[in-house]
DNA sequence: GTCTATAACGGGATAGAC
DNA sequence: GTCTATCCCGTTATAGAC
């Protein structure tokens, strides 16, 4: 007890600090062995692989975020507008510390199929399933997979934002800024609650 | 003469090929190596790393894309629609058979740093400009900076339907089909120049 | 100049002893 | 649960054939 934690706690420690600083290529597990002060093949005996030891950490930081999501669509009250809607949606996940969340984002988006059986089904369709029911009724006319589309592609704005956040400064020759995060949040609700709002694709189901 | 091209040829067609089949990460250089039939250094001799060779083959895959982008938007006429502009930057992209792009979208996302040095400011950066200028044209009335975030936003909803192309009829348990490309490119380009008509943010500069 | 052969090193993963 | 030893892969470098 007067130690530092058992052997699983202290990867995950260490790991989630390294991998903050110096991305997922960036840390090898070898340098996590060295900070967390355990043998090699005991990242492989507690988690599978290092593709799970950064499952675990990305859940880590995705209840938090789910947790505000819930707590700010609560806040819009019983009939929120859909700029509040997806506010809820989006804000907290791009208020995080971009630093933290873009190499997650980007390991999960260049790998869907391995992220959906481990995370999504558990920690995303939930949140998921909520903010479609609030959307379908602030927007009642909207076929449900028209919903569930525009919803998908709001989470492109949102990720793709996120991503790119450090250099489109840069390629926009600073045109685009990014230092106010609530003016960008405002930028992209503004954005994707129009796009909502377009009337319903005609072949929509 | 009589044999199937030069090593580099050789090189290039067989990691297109296998990366197509089995992405980046399942592709071994020696796989590459085999395949074509050729020595391990002539790799790094000819390309200079693996993710150069990657390179190359995005751009073999670009450049015809950005050609399409173009007659399109020339096939528009002088004074194209938002939506004919919009759809004419989407559209090829997301008309490509998608396996072949999908892990090079994720490559690119998932490290933009490293892409922008060595794709973006030569392969992407002329068609994000001559796109740019035809949709303040169409829509004078919005920021130039406002323009520029747009078109980011659009291309978040275009890489990210890629990306999950695949995936998304099965999270929606078949609600959103992907099969029909073409109602799939509309339903994008509905919900971007939706956005796109959206009024300025008050902040806008 | 072009390409082959080979060696050396760091990194992820695993088997099996303890 | 822990550790040693080992394997395969990607990368770099180099000597040298053609």
């Amino acid at each position: 007890m007067s130690e530092k934690g058992d052997t699983k706690s202290r990867i995950l420690d260490a790991a989630e600090k390294l991998f903050g600083m110096n991305g997922f290529d960036g840390t090898s597990l070898r340098d996590i062995t060295t900070a967390a002060d355990v043998n090699l093949a005991a990242i492989n005996y507690h988690f599978q692989s290092k593709d799970s030891l950064i499952d675990a950490i990305v859940v880590r930081h995705i209840e938090p975020v789910n947790k505000k999501r819930f707590e700010l669509l609560e806040a819009a009250g019983p009939d929120p507008s859909v700029e509040q809607i997806l506010g809820a949606f989006m804000g907290p996940v791009m208020q995080v510390k971009a630093d933290a969340l873009v190499p997650l984002i980007g390991r999960i988006l260049s790998n869907p199929e391995l992220f959906v059986e481990r995370v999504f089904h558990k920690h995303l369709a939930p949140v998921s399933q909520r903010f479609v029911e609030a959307l379908s009724k602030a927007w009642p006319d909207l076929p449900p997979s028209e919903v569930l589309w525009r919803l998908h592609f709001s989470v492109g704005v949102m990720t793709h934002t996120m991503l790119w956040g450090r250099i489109f400064p840069k390629i926009t020759n600073g045109v685009c800024d990014i230092s106010d995060r609530d003016a960008l949040v405002e930028r992209a609700v503004r954005f994707v609650a129009a796009g909502f709002r377009a009337p319903a694709s005609k072949g929509s189901d």
